[in-house]
DNA sequence: GACATTTTTTGACGCTCCGTCATATTATTC
DNA sequence: GAATAATATGACGGAGCGTCAAAAAATGTC
């Protein structure tokens, strides 16, 4: 669906370029105005095409906010996949998926929010199946990322066996741990009044903390964590600290 | 707002009473049929009061939602409290505490979902000052009670002393692990078929381990912590996993 | 109990937005 | 250049939110 403009007719090529044009535009708006704001019509306007031609590539609102969250999910999972093949040790690897997570949602703090959304039941069943198809795929790639760093820590001997610590669970608390703490970032708790600490220093230590609790080598203790936060950063994603910097 | 019916007039307590129907009426409305279905009109036809009434009450759709969800929020801190009240060691209250978030979205699977959607800015945006400042006071009282075991535990030496290991950071961790975890766990991301093992079992094992990554004593090693699991929930929830029980 | 005044309830109405579909417009074929 | 196919359009129906003038009920007064 999404992929690339290949070897397609004009016709074809149109299509595929309208659709992203709607894309882009609806994406700004929404983050320039907020979802409340976003209306098909609204939509239609601003790209200069009307409501039905908007129906012919979104069978629904739902559907739109879905293909959005499809491409925020597929630039993470670049993210993901730079940490991936970092050259690094299984923790290593590890830890810098958790600071893509962190960064990509600074960077786009709106994203999450629709994330959300879209899992909402409401929206959920207003969706088509191929969407719907499309999201999970997208999701069962990340997951899979996520496991095979874990599995080869295991097999590696990163992390010593233990029948208890299977690699899903272990992937399951790293991601909801990130998970959470996004949303609770970026809900109107006022986490600072509570008395909460910045919250990407937090989570960052505490996902360290989660590592040593199944003794994944090396653990945070042998090493200045600061500093290796700022390693994997520098390496990995210093085009997007710039950009988040630019931003903030 | 919410407080019981004190020493109020007739006509203060007609209103009580009214608004009361109104929220359980809307409760079950989207317990049975979803968020799509919950109308304002429906609502109305369902209390047989006119729509204008209803908004005597709540000032729009989003003011009723998220008068639910305090709702919601005020029963999960009293399952709190007794957690908070139980005669144990510190490391066994919090973690009881970890486990009445369990079990309350078990019970309540829609609810995690509801306050989630409070928190969108969409919603957010169109309540008035006093919900949003009622909801804000019970995520205070709800963080307290959460930081104040943990200060406790630092305290009496449960957890060593070290300047890293601020309570806010340990709370802030356990909260956005379990957070994170609830929603996983009623959005529509299958995770068992991704390999995941079910929910609660890995939830609980990994703030076990979140826990003893502190240091905070008596660590999971020295105790079984199946059976520790099940001490608590006996000895605090039965009620609730009776009726959990029923549900399920 | 009858009348006046205040309070509460009502539902019709205006408005916005979604999604459809008959019609108009444009592109393609012959 | 006419016939046909593909595409775009926006008026329209429907649903739901929130309002407000008018109706109904409650309360107060004599």
């Amino acid at each position: 669906m999404s992929s690339p403009t290949h070897q397609l007719s004009r016709k074809e090529r149109e299509f595929y370029q309208r659709e992203q044009l709607i894309l882009d535009t609806a994406q700004e708006m929404l983050h320039q105005q907020g979802f409340a704001q976003l209306t098909m019509e609204r939509v239609a306007d601003a790209v200069e095409y009307s409501k039905g031609t908007i129906y012919n590539h979104f069978s629904s609102k739902e559907d739109l906010v879905c293909s959005l969250c499809c491409r925020c999910v597929s630039s993470l999972i670049e993210l993901f996949k730079r940490a991936y093949d970092y050259n690094g040790t299984t923790r290593e690897r590890f830890s810098a998926i958790g600071i893509a997570y962190s960064l990509y949602h600074q960077i786009n703090p709106l994203d999450a929010q629709n994330i959300q959304v879209v899992k909402t039941n409401a929206v959920r069943d207003k969706l088509s199946d191929e969407k719907r198809e499309e999201m999970s795929a997208l999701e069962k790639e990340i997951t899979e990322l996520c496991m095979r760093i874990v599995t080869e820590a295991i097999e590696a001997g990163d992390i010593p066996h233990d029948d208890r610590h299977s690699p899903d669970s272990i992937v399951f608390g790293f991601w909801s741990m990130h998970y959470g703490a996004m949303l609770l970032a970026q809900s109107d708790i006022p986490l600072e009044k509570l008395g909460f600490s910045p919250v990407v220093n937090m989570l960052w230590y505490n996902s360290q903390k989660f590592m040593d609790a199944f003794d994944w080598m090396p653990l945070s203790e042998s090493q200045d964590m600061d500093a290796e936060f700022e390693k994997l950063c520098s390496e990995l994603f210093s085009d997007e600290i710039c950009k988040m910097n630019l931003k903030g």
